[in-house]
DNA sequence: CTCCAGGTTCCGG
DNA sequence: CCGGAACATGGA
């Protein structure tokens, strides 16, 4: 265990947490583990039972970035009774928790996630890191994600190199407003959640489902709903099978007042969960 | 080739 | 407020 140190970490599933579509920075190493960067600071991540060895020096802030100090046993009891889907979900996905992300880089790659599947959304935010951000020396291939005032300075042609399509207009012009201080993303902190998600919602490309990722990412929201298409899905065919003309407003109003504080466990746990069975479905059919 | 992906914006009822 | 359409790109 040369040039490790290691942490208590129980209730914890490191690899569901990584790969859960939260994050889209940390790549697999040889036997299990993951490298990837916490801010700038690059971190070697492998866990063994109900332990985490990590780079020595990075102890706490490992801890803090995973959220190792969320009471999940907690948590999960603040979710509805009697809901058999969700009950489910929460079992596949006993472990995920909700990672403290930076704000900056939290925010700039769900930015290009509209319209995207996961795998697009690590190409571009890799592709954004190595094109604008500073490599770690002996960590290929990570890089750190670069800073609103150096993308502000990019144009819009040189993120569409990036692979982002129409989203590079709207990384620009976030980038260049963050930037100018137009929108403090330091200041959103002090917000309560209403009035954080509209100060979000200012940014252009940044509509409700993109900001309340953010506020469930990475302001530590645990009350924040993204509704995306699989969460839609979910809801329509859980919560409102018979009722056809929901409207997505319905739908939010319901998601709000049912899954309660920690709503945000509950969409992250629904998402991943239909995710993977939507996945072993379609690799099913097609033998 | 067709379909669709962790949406947002703009437009006409 | 609500439903539709446009918006780019790439993997399945």
């Amino acid at each position: 265990m040369n040039g490790w140190a290691q942490i208590a970490a129980p209730q914890f599933n490191l690899r569901l947490t990584l790969e859960s579509g939260q994050v889209f920075h940390w790549w697999p190493e040889e036997g299990g583990g993951y490298r990837g960067l916490i801010g700038a600071i690059p971190v070697r991540v492998r866990q063994v039972c109900d332990r985490l060895c990590v780079t020595p020096g990075t102890e706490a802030l490992v801890a803090y970035y995973f959220a190792l100090d969320h009471d999940l046993e907690a948590i999960c009891s603040t979710f509805p009774k009697n809901d058999p889907a969700l009950t489910l979900a929460a079992t596949y996905c006993r472990g995920i928790r909700m990672i403290r992300q930076p704000l900056w880089e939290c925010l700039a790659t769900f930015l290009t996630s509209s319209m995207k599947q996961v795998a697009h959304i690590r190409q571009m935010s890799h592709a954004i890191r190595h094109q604008f951000g500073n490599p770690i020396e002996g960590w290929e291939p990570l890089a750190v994600y670069p800073e609103p005032e150096r993308l502000a300075q990019a144009t819009e042609e040189q993120l569409r190199a990036c692979g982002l399509g129409y989203r590079a207009r709207h990384l620009l012009g976030t980038a260049q407003a963050v930037a100018q201080g137009v929108v403090d993303l330091e200041a959103v902190r002090a917000m309560d959640d209403e009035a954080a998600l509209a100060e979000l919602c200012r940014l252009p490309g940044v509509g409700p489902k993109i900001a309340n990722c953010v506020l469930l990412f990475a302001y530590e929201r645990t009350r924040a709903f993204p509704i995306d298409v699989w969460i839609e899905r979910v809801l329509r065919e859980t919560y409102f099978k018979r009722k056809r003309n929901t409207t997505v407003r319905q739908l939010k109003e319901f998601a709000a007042g049912y899954f309660g504080p920690y709503g945000g466990y509950a969409q992250q746990y629904l998402f991943h969960h239909a995710r993977s069975q939507g996945r072993s479905r379609n690799l099913r059919a097609e033998d």
